[in-house]
DNA sequence: ACTGAGCGA
């Protein structure tokens, strides 16, 4: 693979991107820290959970913003139904040369690393450009998730892409009816647009806004997802033009997604027919 | 910007 010039677009309010590494292609240092042997990663036991009181160790994250563990934001994204038990996230996007001690060193200031671990090719060994990251609490996770994703990655000119693990953990096996929601305003988040549906619908079961892969900002629509297929229809019409923001909503059916945000394959479509 | 993104032994 050829090392082209990633795209120097700088957005604003972000600092600018740290300089080249010297070899194309070669991790950064890390110092003297020993690569994992498993696949597991985990902080050395002795490392006390919490310490928001610290100062990062910004000599090794040159331009990370500083995380913000006291402000507590509103979901942005819904988070998952049962979500006591969720800890982990997953992230993805990654390159091959981004291990498990690179991904931990990104969320140590946090102090709430559980573990990391990586996904591997199982003949090659090589990364698979996706992992999962462990976190001692739900809140821990959450505030990781709001705080990081999205945000510019240590020494390299690329966002942070994280989510809820979801597709190993839990099961929701209830069909899912989606509608697709267009002209949405360019602040609209999963969340509010899954509360504008659950005040009219309480079988909503989740939201979601679409991004633009490169800026996470919203590409201007959306999916609500009912457990009732009686209120997937009422809700097609009723809320049709109906306020989200600033904006009317258009309302149309979803077409069908074979990926699961939701419960998979299951997902039914009001496509009425051809 | 108008039909979603990627999930482990």
């Amino acid at each position: 693979m050829m090392q082209q010039p990633p795209p120097s677009q700088t957005q604003p309010g972000m600092a600018p991107p740290p300089p080249p590494q010297g070899a194309a292609g070669q991790p950064p240092q890390w110092g003297a820290i020993p690569p994992p042997m498993t696949h597991q990663y985990a902080p050395p036991p002795q490392q006390p959970p919490a310490m928001w009181g610290q100062p990062p160790p910004q000599a090794h994250y040159g331009q990370v913003p500083p995380p913000q563990p006291y402000y507590a934001a509103p979901p942005a994204m819904a988070a998952p139904a049962a979500a006591d038990e969720v800890k982990t996230l997953w992230i993805g996007d990654l390159q091959a040369w981004m291990d498990e001690n690179y991904i931990y060193n990104c969320f140590a200031a946090t102090g709430e690393v559980q573990s990391v671990k990586l996904i591997r090719d199982k003949q090659s060994g090589q990364l698979q450009g996706y992992g999962f990251v462990e976190f001692i609490s739900h809140a821990a996770a959450d505030r990781v998730l709001q705080t990081y994703n999205g945000q510019m990655m240590p020494n390299v000119e690329m966002v942070f892409r994280l989510n809820w693990a979801s597709a190993g953990e839990k099961r929701d096996d209830t069909p899912d009816y989606t509608i697709f929601v267009g002209d949405l305003a360019a602040d609209v988040t999963d969340y509010l647009l899954q509360e504008t549906f659950r005040v009219h619908y309480p079988s909503v079961k989740g939201a979601k806004v679409v991004t633009d892969k490169m800026t996470m900002r919203s590409k201007g629509y959306g999916f609500v997802k009912f457990g009732d297929p009686t209120e997937q229809a009422r809700a097609m019409t009723e809320m049709n033009g109906m306020l989200c923001s600033s904006r009317p909503m258009r309302i149309g059916p979803a077409a069908n997604k074979k990926t699961t945000w939701g419960s998979g394959e299951s997902t039914k479509c009001s496509r009425s027919s051809v």
